[in-house]
DNA sequence: TCAAAAGTGTTGCAAATACACCCATGT
DNA sequence: ACATGGGTGTATTTGCAACACTTTTGA
């Protein structure tokens, strides 16, 4: 270990996570308020460093529970940025996690010593972002969008159960494309990935729609659209 | 800078380049020989640290040409393996990448006062790997099979001029999946993705095939299977 | 003239698309 | 009774899969 040590450059290593939800019809991104110059007040994904003795899927994952308080949501590592230049403060390389919140999670949202304030922003209207977030965020963005139509990991951006026109809105809204309701419906129940829970919506002032809910929940190849 | 390095955990950065070719209806790897322990004499693939002066991609181009002289070839960002324990000699966080070399290209394969051989060898049939480069290659190995099928990155498994036979060796020795040579050519054509270059194979003892080109060599999302 | 690979179209089937009306509920 | 989203089937089109013979060349 010292040889290596002493013979060649080293660099910090950092995760950076975009977290996503579904929510209110529109795609989020959870952004968070930097405090530190030269970025100081600028929206930035929640990162960190990686400390020693953690792998970095462990620090992505300690990054995202210490930011939202949540586990075990949908995690995937997104791509290694190395510019030499892209964080003012030295050399960090930083791997890029993309996280899938399901719909109505309750979130504890924790400021730092280091950002003063977090929030949700529509991946259309996204503020000025710090280092290369932009970058980041538009990749995680497309690997989201292509994974939507050939796996399962929506069943991530849900809750436990869920209405067939939930699960419709969720591809409209990330596809940025209009479904057709019965071909839709037809196609995801020839898949055979949800069932009925035998539940019904309640509280809408017009017909209760029927309850659904996911048979795995693991990822999966398979062509959805 | 100086804080970041004092208060952080550092780590080395190296990367490791899978390379590829499609070659004597085999599709292969280049493996060199280790002489270090704890993994001596056996096979790894190409690797180096990253200096602290270059990017990471800049470090896996520079790798992939003091291994094999080639440059301006295909090559893109795998994956980064992160696992505290993988290097026996520290912290060593790599980010992994593949290349894919043209049928025919030349190569000037050297070895280096840390590794002592070179050699290709058959996906098929590969020896026993050091560090986790087994996981590494299955996993070049699987993007590159899903990429095949949805990318035009074909082009740089093969030559300037090639046949269509030839290209259609190349999908069904990477996906291992005969294809009707009718269907196949039918698909390819309708694509626009190659044209006659007007020249004709010769030498063989057989009726000679029309010679294509590539109209773009960039790579872009296309269903090609 | 023979051996070997090159080249070329048609048909059937399955999957994707387009499309409109009745149903159940709360107010 | 009405407003609202929930739920359902069929006909058409399109793309994929199966399939076999003739051509060109060198030996």
């Amino acid at each position: 270990m010292e040889d290596i040590k002493q013979k060649y450059e080293h660099a910090v290593i950092a995760t950076d996570v975009v977290i996503f939800r579904a929510e209110e019809n529109d795609l989020q991104v959870l952004l968070i308020k930097m405090k530190k110059k030269p970025f100081f007040d600028m929206w930035a994904t929640p990162g960190g460093l990686v400390k020693g003795d953690e792998s970095i899927d462990i620090a992505a994952k300690r990054n995202l529970f210490d930011k939202t308080g949540v586990k075990n949501v949908y995690l995937e590592q997104l791509y290694a940025f190395g510019e030499v230049d892209r964080d003012p403060f030295g050399r960090v390389v930083s791997v890029a996690y993309f996280a899938l919140l399901p719909q109505g999670i309750k979130l504890h949202l924790k400021t730092t010593e280091e950002h003063g304030d977090v929030g949700w922003f529509s991946v259309d209207g996204l503020p000025v972002l710090a280092y290369d977030h932009k970058k980041i965020i538009e990749m995680a963005l497309n690997r989201l969008r292509a994974k939507l139509a050939y796996t399962n990991i929506v069943y991530s951006l849900l809750p436990d159960e869920f209405t067939l026109t939930d699960l419709q809105k969720i591809y409209e809204l990330i596809l940025d494309k209009r479904q057709d309701k019965r071909n839709f419906r037809k196609k995801i129940l020839s898949l055979k990935m949800i069932k009925k829970t035998g539940g019904k919506t309640t509280g809408g002032a017009y017909r209760p729609a029927e309850l659904y809910k996911f048979i795995k929940k693991n990822p999966e190849i398979v062509q959805i659209l």
